[in-house]
DNA sequence: ACGTAAGTTGACCGAATGGTCATTTTGGAG
DNA sequence: CTCCAAAATGACCATTCGGTCAACTTACGT
C-alpha cells in the first residue's frame, strides 16, 4: 500500500516539525521544516494536505503525551501529589516547547483530531482534580477543566523573565496552587467552564 | 516648526494604531492602520521610523493608561479593594484590545520609552502591593512585580474559551486573588523577580 | 530485469509584508 | 500673492510565505 521510504519521509518530518515547532514556535516555515527533514517543500505537502494538518499532528501528539503523563499519575497514592506533578509537568513541558503553549490554548481545536486529544487530556485531568478534591487538598468549585485551563498559566506569566531566571515559573505555579487549597476559597464570581463551552468556543 | 497638519496627521494615525491593535493584535499591517487614519501608507513611515516604533508609542499609552489608574487607586482607602480594582482594570484593558496582553509581555522591552512606562506601571505596582501587604490582606512573599507579571494571567487563561465565556477571566482573577492570600500561603519554590531580572531579560 | 504506480523534487505562483523614494501637494511665513 | 520647505503620496522593491504541479526518480510486485 505504502512504500517504505515515503512512511520514513513521514516519520523524519514528523520529527522535525516537532523539533522546528518547539524551538521556533508556530511561525517557523515549511521550508524549515522540509530542510530539517531532509526532504523537499512539495514532500511536505504530499504527506500533509496543509501547515494547519501538520501542525495538528504535532499537537496531537504533545497533548497524548501529556495525557500519559496524567494517566500514569492516576496510579499515584497521594492525590495532592500527582496534581501537582501532572501540572509540574505540563508547565515543564511549555518551557521546552514553544508551541505546546500554542498547543494548549490550540486555535485548530475545530480539528476533530485534536478535539480527541484535547477531551482526553480533560479526563484526565477532571480524574486527578476529583480525587484531589475528595481527599480535601483542593476547594470544592474547582474542576479539571481549570486544571487544564490552568496548565499554561505558570510558563505564560513568567515568560517575559525566561531568559533571565528559567525557573521563574516554578513560582506561579506554587502561587496559583495555593489558590486552589481549600483553605483560601472565597466564592469565585464566575462558574466553572462546561463541556458545552469548549464545544461553542470551538465551532464559533 | 512643524506644521498643523503633520501634527493632525500623526494623532490620526496613533488613534487608528490603538484601534486596528486592539482589535487584531501586532499582526495588522501598516497599510491596514493607514487606511484607518485616511493616509498613505508613506506618511506612517514618515512618522514612525519604523513599525515597531509605532507599537511601542502604542504600548508606552496603554502602560500609561493603566498606570494613571493604579495611581488614582492609592488614594483609596482599602488596601484590599484598592488591589483588586487594579488588578481588574488591568485585565479589563487586555479583554477590550488584544495588543494590551503583548503590550505587558512585550518584547520590546528594549525600547527606553516603553522601559521607562513600564518601570511606573512597576513602581505603582508595588505601592499598592505594599499597602495590601502591610493590612494583612495579603501574602508577605508576594511583591509589585509578582503583580505586574500577573496581570496579563487572567486574560490568557481564559482565553481559549473566551468566545463562549467572555466572563470567565473573572473566574481566573478571584481564584489567583486567593493564592495570594496569606490565609493559602504556603513557601514559594523560587525567590521574587527583582528589578535585576527585568533589565537583563531586556537586553539579553 | 523490467514496468509502473507511488513518491519526490524544486521551479514557480500569487498574495502579503515592511520599508523606500522620486514626485507632487500644501501649509504658512514674509 | 509668492514661494519653498515640510509633508503626503503611492508606485515600487525585496523578501517571505503557503501552496501547486509537471517532470523526474525510485521502490517493489511480477
Amino acid at each position: 500500500m505504502s512504500r517504505a521510504d515515503a512512511a520514513r519521509n513521514r516519520s523524519l518530518l514528523i520529527e522535525a516539525a516537532s523539533a522546528e515547532l518547539s524551538e521556533h514556535g508556530l511561525d517557523v516555515s515549511i521550508s524549515r521544516i522540509a530542510a530539517r527533514a531532509g526532504v523537499a517543500k512539495g514532500t511536505v505537502f504530499n504527506h500533509f494536505s496543509s501547515k494547519e494538518e501538520l501542525v495538528s499532528t504535532i499537537f496531537c501528539e504533545q497533548l497524548g503525551a501529556l495525557a500519559v503523563i496524567g494517566e500514569t499519575l492516576l496510579e499515584h497514592t497521594d492525590p495532592r501529589s500527582a496534581l501537582l506533578r501532572f501540572m509540574t509537568a505540563g508547565a515543564e513541558l511549555q518551557v521546552n516547547d514553544r508551541s505546546f503553549c500554542e498547543a494548549v490554548t490550540a486555535t485548530s481545536r475545530a480539528d476533530p483530531a485534536v478535539r480527541a486529544a484535547s477531551d482526553r487530556l480533560a479526563r484526565v485531568a477532571e480524574e486527578l482534580t476529583a480525587r484531589a478534591r475528595q481527599v480535601g487538598v483542593v476547594r470544592a468549585d474547582v474542576t479539571g477543566h481549570d486544571i487544564v485551563l490552568l496548565l499554561s498559566a505558570p510558563t505564560w506569566i513568567a515568560a517575559p523573565l525566561a531568559a533571565a531566571r528559567s525557573d521563574l515559573w516554578r513560582r506561579y505555579l506554587h502561587l496559583i496552587l495555593d489558590g486552589l487549597r481549600p483553605e483560601a476559597a472565597h466564592e469565585l464570581p464566575v462558574g466553572a467552564p462546561t463541556n458545552e463551552d469548549f464545544v461553542t468556543a470551538a465551532t464559533r
